[in-house]
DNA sequence: AGTTTATAATTGGTCAACCAAATTGGTTAA
DNA sequence: TTAACCAATTTGGTTGACCAATTATAAACT
């Protein structure tokens, strides 16, 4: 028998969060300040025994969330932010919980509503367009019966391209996915009939066609009135 | 002189956005539909002409977004999620502009004046003693006349923490370090005297403190003052 | 001694080769 | 005919070596 190696082989997603804790680790015992830069990837690599391709991702993930900062064939650099903030976040990207479904649904409701309301006072001509041919696209699947799952969802990201802000976008275009995964399995909302729903979607467009935020605001809290009462329980 | 290989040699990032375009118009043709499995890595880097590297890359950004999903040793499979979907997704992904400034304020205050609402309702003790550790932390770097922008940071991470909604604190954790990037060369409520500053901190604190949902709203809202008027600009 | 230039070492980025797991297809035994 | 088994191929994952750019160091010239 030969000895094991790898005791106890950690899988290569708890390796990376084990080197963000190493590095979290120099940062508060003062071996690594803000604006210092960090050891080669060849260097730590050895240090912490990963590999460098892991050690790579441990990087990528840090400067995803602003910690570090690349500056290619030059080195790595601690962001200039205090330790004390610094190791907070780190210990929050550790922490990260795979979210649960209620936060992920509360989030929605929170970012949708905001998004409809700035819709109706910035979109455009062409946003409008292309929120009305999503709608469209929704009755046609619908009226036969069929799942409008898809258009349903086309729908609402053309809402949330219609706020005008790039950020609200890009979130929506961030955890819709997560919304998607999960439908299956917490069906929510399937009650309604499909007429309710398409009247609620009309509602929408026609308060934002016609630059109303407040009748927009309004709309969309009817429309998601089960989800809400879904996060209260 | 020879040949040059590469006419016009693409950086690696636009060669990422090149690869997702191209499975783009894989899926809008029809030869690659919702729960395909599409081809190997090698076949498509071969196809496409870039490495494979640069490949997985762009297949892990598709993976983030959702709009593929990965199993290893098995292959990579397309989201069974419309193709209008699909297609407006993926565009929205390839168009994703550096986010403006007051884009991000924008979101961060939908964000957080929802998060200490909820903060005031859902706060433990150990988060309310962790914000209020960080709002002492905040006023001795301040009353020494010190820049105080990590304390501050750390605080409104707290706040977001207790709103105990993974969600946003995961977004919050996205979002912050922009606009700590953006925060130097957009200088903002630097004006008003730190006394003020703490005053509002504390009337936060206090309404989380005391359970109520709407004054940590109404708090907030008046420390943000500056940042609303900046977005209206 | 001071400045410039040339050389060596270090860096993150890239890539082709290799690995183990999983699927696949055919073959054999019941 | 069916079920079980095995080998070969295909898969995504990983790695060590190489690359160009940068920086540090040393040398050489004025």
């Amino acid at each position: 028998m030969k000895t094991n190696l790898k005791p106890e082989s950690l899988s290569p997603r708890d390796e990376i969060e084990t080197v963000i804790s190493k590095i979290r680790e120099l940062i508060i015992n003062r071996q690594l300040e803000p604006g210092d830069k960090l050891p080669s990837e060849r260097t730590l690599s050895e240090k912490f025994g990963v590999s460098r391709s892991q050690l790579r991702l441990a990087i990528q993930k840090l400067e995803f969330y602003g910690l570090v900062k690349k500056y290619p064939k030059s080195g790595t650099f601690v962001s200039k932010i205090g330790v004390g903030a610094l190791n907070s976040m780190m210990a929050n990207i550790l922490h990260l919980q795979t979210p649960d479904f209620k936060s992920l649904v509360e989030t929605r409701l929170i970012l949708e509503t905001k998004a409809v309301k700035l819709a109706a006072v910035r979109r455009t001509e062409q946003q409008l367009y292309q929120i009305e041919v999503a709608h469209e696209a929704y009755i046609n699947k619908s009226i036969n019966g069929e799942n409008a799952i898809d258009e349903d969802l086309l729908f609402h990201l053309k809402l949330a391209e219609a706020s005008c802000n790039s950020v609200i976008n890009s979130l929506m275009l961030v955890i819709t996915p997560e919304i998607i995964t999960n439908f299956v399995t917490n069906k929510i909302c399937d009650k309604t009939n499909f007429s309710t729903l398409i009247k609620e979607h009309q509602d929408i467009v026609n308060a934002i066609k016609n630059n109303d935020p407040d009748q927009a605001t309004e709309s969309l809290k009817i429309h998601f009135n089960d989800l809400y009462q879904y996060c209260r329980t």
